[in-house]
DNA sequence: ACAATATGATCCC
DNA sequence: TGGGATCCCTATTG
């Protein structure tokens, strides 16, 4: 070691940990290992100034008395301690961070995945290995009038026959980016089964054809900022009813372009951000003909469909001045809907009786509440908090107190992120599949990965982990096919389009446990030289690997063929 | 390789 | 009650 000038200047002393410096090779280590760093005693050890680079220089004077020829010189040392600093909690002795493709949690924290103090994600019980955490509720029998009625309505409709889902079993994978900024909602057309609408961050509108793959519009002057929610029209599935955080909601021809603003919230422009209403939620109810949008003050509104006009009054369903993230009419009921929110509550309302605390059940919840859903019989509810927690209520004519199930599960980032929602398959009878993307990553094979997962909510398993090698980024946006076999991604700003592979293309799982593994098909986005990326085209990206072969997804060769029911 | 940043709920005083 | 600091696995750009 060369020696510092220490006749002139005061001698630098660098305390450091004993060095974990060079990146463990293999990410495939397992968790004991990893935590037995945390003990490894600390050496101090003279070095370079240089060394500094990349570490968190603490100055210390805890040596001071230590050295007493400096002492004698007067000449005090600074210390400078490298000590390895966790960045979560700042203290030493242990770090949190990547190892590899592995995430280390800091222990001093509660867990990342449900929050309890005393252990990490690695430890946690409710960790996403072979089955994600389930806290039953008790289940409470009411034998209201009410519940006998709408079950024998049910049972009519031969609802309650309860039938085998499909789960992915191995998927192809599409995609394309032609979003400017991450994608922030998805429609499938109802009726042309390879229509695929997507919204964006920054207002824009793309109509996606994902069987011809290039044939994609994208309408960038309908909102100015996030296009929060797309449905489309009852009455003519070529037009789509649109609500942004610009305040607008926006009636749009999905052929021409041509768009008309049937209601704007901030008519007098920008007053500051104060005053300026978003709208987030936003549903149909084709028996009321009516539109529903929710904004960020806690206020409903209406618009009639056939006059395009406001109907009734703005009313306060949430706590006042809080944002309204979610609405959902209720399939079967024309007069239910419900509406969750910032203020940790889901309620569910009357429309005929609508006015400020006439909510009919208010379900509360550990945080924000990014999403409620009806289930498709409209007797379930499926609300996802940023609590962690996925919540099942099995009958909205039960005990609504608390729910029937709740179900740990990753998915509480709450910034750059668009919120996560989990969304119940449509296609299946049982009601009890549903997806949502993951946000902490698992090692998978030395890479870090977040699935998009399939849950049973009725016994909390997972049942599926949808992902791909080569998609290292997080998918919250995810649409389950009304009728396919089918799942549309929004991850960052690109698409993806699922879809499970043929027989004869099926090839050996190496680890049973993942019950999906994703394609090699999906290749990795390159940056085009010269690309702003910001550009609102000439930047389209698209993956055609999976056309090239000839599977073109068809509506009818599609169905039922190849997906199968496992774990079940 | 690294820094900057957009961005939103929450916590704390 | 409100403004400002804080925050654990981002994605992207320079």
């Amino acid at each position: 070691m060369p020696s510092l000038p220490n006749q002139r200047f005061p001698r630098i002393v660098i305390a450091r940990d004993s060095d974990t410096e060079e990146e463990s090779s293999s990410s495939e280590e397992e968790e004991e290992e990893v935590e037995g760093d945390d003990n490894e005693e600390e050496e101090e050890e003279e070095t370079h100034v240089e060394k500094l680079k990349g570490k968190t220089p603490i100055v210390s004077t805890e040596n001071e008395d230590s050295d007493p020829k400096s002492k004698r010189k007067g000449k005090t040392p600074i210390t400078i301690s490298l000590k390895k600093v966790c960045k979560v909690c700042k203290k030493t002795g242990h770090e949190a961070g990547f190892k590899g493709a592995t995430y280390i949690d800091c222990p001093m924290k509660p867990c990342f995945l449900c929050k309890v103090p005393g252990h990490t994600t690695m430890t946690c019980p409710h960790r996403i290995a072979t089955e994600h955490g389930v806290v039953p509720a008790s289940r409470r029998n009411t034998n209201k009038p009410v519940t006998y009625v709408f079950e024998r309505q049910l049972r009519h409709i031969g609802l309650l026959v309860k039938a085998s889902f499909t789960i992915p079993d191995q998927v192809h994978c599409a995609v394309v980016r032609y979003h400017s900024r991450r994608v922030t909602c998805l429609e499938f057309h109802p009726t042309n089964c390879n229509i695929l609408l997507s919204g964006d961050k920054k207002g824009q509108l793309g109509v996606w054809d994902y069987n011809k793959v290039y044939e994609k519009v994208v309408y960038g002057n309908i909102h100015s900022c996030i296009l929060n929610n797309i449905r489309f029209n009852p009455m003519n599935d070529g037009t789509v009813y649109a609500a942004s955080s610009d305040g607008t909601v926006s009636f749009t021809d999905l052929e021409t372009g041509v768009s008309e603003p049937l209601m704007n919230l901030n008519p007098n422009g920008w007053q500051g951000p104060n005053s300026w209403r978003m709208l987030y939620g936003m549903d149909v109810n084709p028996e009321r003909n009516l539109v529903l949008v929710a904004d960020n003050f806690g206020v409903i509104s209406m618009l009639d469909m056939r006059s395009n006009s406001r109907s009734g009054d703005a009313v306060l369903i949430h706590k006042k001045g809080t944002k309204v993230v979610g609405l959902h009419c209720n399939p079967l009921q024309p007069d239910l809907f419900l509406s969750c929110g910032n203020d940790h509550f889901a309620r569910i309302w009357d429309v005929r009786r609508l006015e400020a605390g006439s909510s009919l059940a208010s379900l509360q919840h550990g945080r924000v509440v990014n999403s409620a859903y009806f289930s498709r019989s409209g007797s379930k509810i499926l609300t996802t908090s940023i609590d962690n927690r996925i919540r099942v209520w099995d009958s909205i004519f039960g005990d609504l107190d608390s729910p029937s199930r709740e179900i740990v599960h990753s998915h509480d980032f709450n910034r750059h992120l668009t919120p996560f929602r989990a969304e119940w398959d449509p296609k299946d009878p049982s009601e009890s599949l549903v997806v949502i993307g993951r946000y902490i990553s698992e090692n998978y094979n030395g890479a870090a990965l977040h699935p998009i997962d399939f849950i049973d909510t009725g016994s909390g398993q997972l049942v599926a982990e949808v992902m791909d090698p080569n998609i290292t980024t997080i998918s919250p946006v995810n649409k389950l096919h009304p009728k396919e076999d089918i799942l549309a991604s929004g991850s960052s700003r690109s698409i993806f389009i699922w879809k499970p592979k043929e027989e004869s293309e099926l090839v050996p799982e190496k680890d049973e446990r993942k019950i999906v593994l994703c394609g090699s098909d999906a290749k990795k986005f390159k940056r085009k030289s010269g690309g702003k990326g910001e550009d609102d085209s000439g930047d389209d990206d698209y993956d055609t690997s999976y056309y090239k072969k000839g599977k073109s997804p068809s509506c009818k060769g599609a169905k039922g063929r190849t997906m199968k029911s496992r774990n079940r």
